[in-house]
RNA sequence: GCGGGCGUAGUUCAAUGGUAGAACGGCAGUCUUCCAAACUGCACACGAGGGUUCGAUUCCCUUCGCCCGCUCCA
């Protein structure tokens, strides 16, 4: 009676999940909530080290990023300038009989699937009633529910960092280049959350948005903009960079980093969307693909993997929406511009004045209010481009957007392994061996008395335990026997185990003091002494 | 949201219109001088609600959840 195993690995590792404290379905004892997870014990050791990872990756280790915790309800004009309350809200119609899903107000324009001589308002199937369709969660800010008091949960973690923006530039000593990050939670209310955590109604973010100078203002103060070639590297950022160097480096970056935490390249892969996928402000979005055990495989057999992170480049729209939508000004002042500008022969004054204006006319008229006018759109253009010659420019972004809760599913897709022994009798037993990255482990080093009723090796036991945990997390575990130590740290992905034996407390005196430490992938050991224990787990987890 | 499949200890699986079993795991203990040894004991389940029935985990309905396909994917 047992349902057909559709994806063997992927359930086996659902199962683990649960059995072992990774993930637990949220509310299970009320029959679960769909689309919403828990992190057990070590889902929450692990989801802890992979966010304080990218933290310090992100901010701590630069100079150029400062970071940002913002609320998740917010002012729900942000919504509304961001985009997300007009795409988010359509009213849809289901046809019952084609199974298609249509935009209410498109029903008379739209041919029917199964009988394109037909729109939808005129086929025959049975249609239900139109259904507004908004994929952001509401909720009711104080206790009168009435719709000026509507409120959103955040769909992203990124708006927060463009509304915060002036705040964040005044206050942090930073100047364009830089970045504004943020760790955080999002939610979005997915028609159909899959794939385990993959997908969920709740998730966090790990966003960065970096703003940049405008090409013509790199062109201006530089003469030219760095472009990429085939053979550069791109490895240290320089002043003259456009948006394509940028844009490039966080992707590297960005690789860097899972390679940093055991993702090679061969588990990732990469979409880079073509100019139709693209938002029409979005200049490029290189998306960093995982290999999952449920990913699919395109037409040439190949399997590409589903999204961790979006890098876009997304010019210079979100601070622009912002200022248009709240009236306050999000450009900023650039001295160098300024002193460049005047200096610049008339001709290339007019060229960078007419690209720029050009850009941002471009911007103006996809946006427009329907209230505003060609005249309008032309006149605000055309005071944007005159401040660029006082120095003056909205910043362009480019946005790397991580979600965690994917990367952890891909961690832990990426270290299950399965080893196989047999013993003499022949017998042979299946172990699960979590291979994670010591860097990310929820447990880094376990530490047993070789036999539990032997009173000397214990309370040693115990001394080392209590010398290594303040630094790093570490599990003391005397039960059962040391095999089934060992195995279970293996499952828990536990990078190195430590055992106190008869040498440690003297039996052969030149290793009097000593440890075995046990390393999980291979099971091979080396004697240590105590004194050098810490420092030893401590380069293998920070190295 | 639509269609299909499926819900039994923590996990993997049995059985049954008449009070649910096993293995592994967990806990406690004995033992054990390095890779899930052995022994003893303990705890733990029919997703929820309703209906049919003398009696439902089993049959029916609803609901919730999981998986697959469609749809959606800012």
């Amino acid at each position: 009676m047992a349902e057909p195993k559709q994806n063997p690995l992927m359930e086996k590792i659902v199962s683990l999940c649960k059995r072992r404290g990774f993930v637990f379905q949220s509310s299970e004892i009320y029959g679960g909530i769909n689309g919403f997870w828990d992190y057990g014990p070590l889902g929450a050791e692990l989801k802890r080290n992979v966010k304080e990872l990218w933290w310090n990756t992100m901010t701590r280790s630069r100079d150029d990023v400062a970071g940002l915790e913002a609320t998740i309800i917010m002012a729900p004009e942000i919504w509304k300038a961001s985009g997300h309350v007009a795409t988010f809200s359509d009213p849809m119609i289901d046809c019952k009989t084609c199974k298609g899903r249509f935009r209410a107000d498109q029903i008379s324009e739209i041919p029917c699937p199964q009988k394109p001589s037909k729109c939808v308002g005129e086929c025959h199937g049975e249609k239900t009633e139109a259904r507004a369709f908004n994929l952001m969660f509401q909720t009711y800010v104080g206790p009168v529910q009435d719709d000026s008091a509507i409120a959103y949960l955040r769909p992203e973690t990124a708006q927060a960092i463009f509304a915060q923006f002036k705040n964040v530039l005044e206050t942090s000593r930073q100047k364009v280049p830089f970045g504004i990050a943020q760790v955080g939670k999002a939610f979005r209310n997915e028609v159909t959350p899959r794939n385990f955590t993959f997908r969920s109604r709740e998730f966090e973010q790990m966003e960065l948005e970096f703003f940049i100078k405008p090409d013509e203002v790199i062109e201006a103060i530089y003469g030219t903009v760095a472009v990429r070639t085939p053979n550069s590297q791109l490895l240290s950022p320089q002043p003259n960079w456009g948006w394509q160097a940028w844009h490039h480096y966080w992707v590297e970056e960005r690789v860097r980093f899972y390679e940093g935490i055991g993702l090679s390249r061969e588990t990732l892969g990469f979409h880079h969307q073509t100019p139709a996928e693209l938002a029409h402000y979005a200049r490029a979005c290189t998306d960093i693909l995982f290999k999952f055990p449920f990913s699919k495989k395109d037409a040439d057999g190949n399997v590409t993997g589903d999204e961790l992170e979006g890098i876009a480049a997304r010019s210079d729209f979100d601070l622009s929406q912002h200022q248009r939508f709240s009236g306050k000004p999000m450009g900023v002042f650039d001295e160098e511009l300024r002193a460049a500008w005047a200096k610049l022969p008339k001709e290339k004054q007019d060229d960078l004045w007419k690209r720029y204006y050009d850009h941002r006319k471009n911007y103006l008229t996809k946006s427009a209010k329907p209230d505003e006018t060609p005249e309008q759109i032309s006149l605000q253009a055309t005071e944007d481009a005159n401040g660029l010659a006082k120095g003056q420019y909205i910043p362009h972004v480019i946005e790397p957007s991580a979600g965690v809760d994917r990367l952890i599913l891909a961690l832990i897709a990426n270290a299950y392994s399965e080893v196989t022994k047999t013993d003499d009798k022949g017998k042979s037993e299946t172990t699960v061996v979590m291979k994670f990255h010591p860097r990310v482990a929820p447990i880094k080093v376990g530490v047993f008395p070789l036999l539990k009723n032997k009173p000397e090796l214990v309370a040693k036991a115990q001394a080392v335990y209590e010398l290594l945990r303040p630094h790093l997390k570490a599990v003391y575990d005397d039960g059962g026997s040391i095999g089934k130590r060992y195995a279970r740290q293996d499952e828990a992905g536990t990078p190195f185990c430590v055992t106190i034996d008869f040498d440690t407390l003297g039996e052969k005196p030149e290793l009097l003091d000593t440890v075995t430490i046990r390393h999980r992938d291979d099971g091979k050991q080396e004697r240590l002494n105590i004194s050098e224990l810490l420092d030893f787990l401590l380069s293998k987890i920070r190295g």
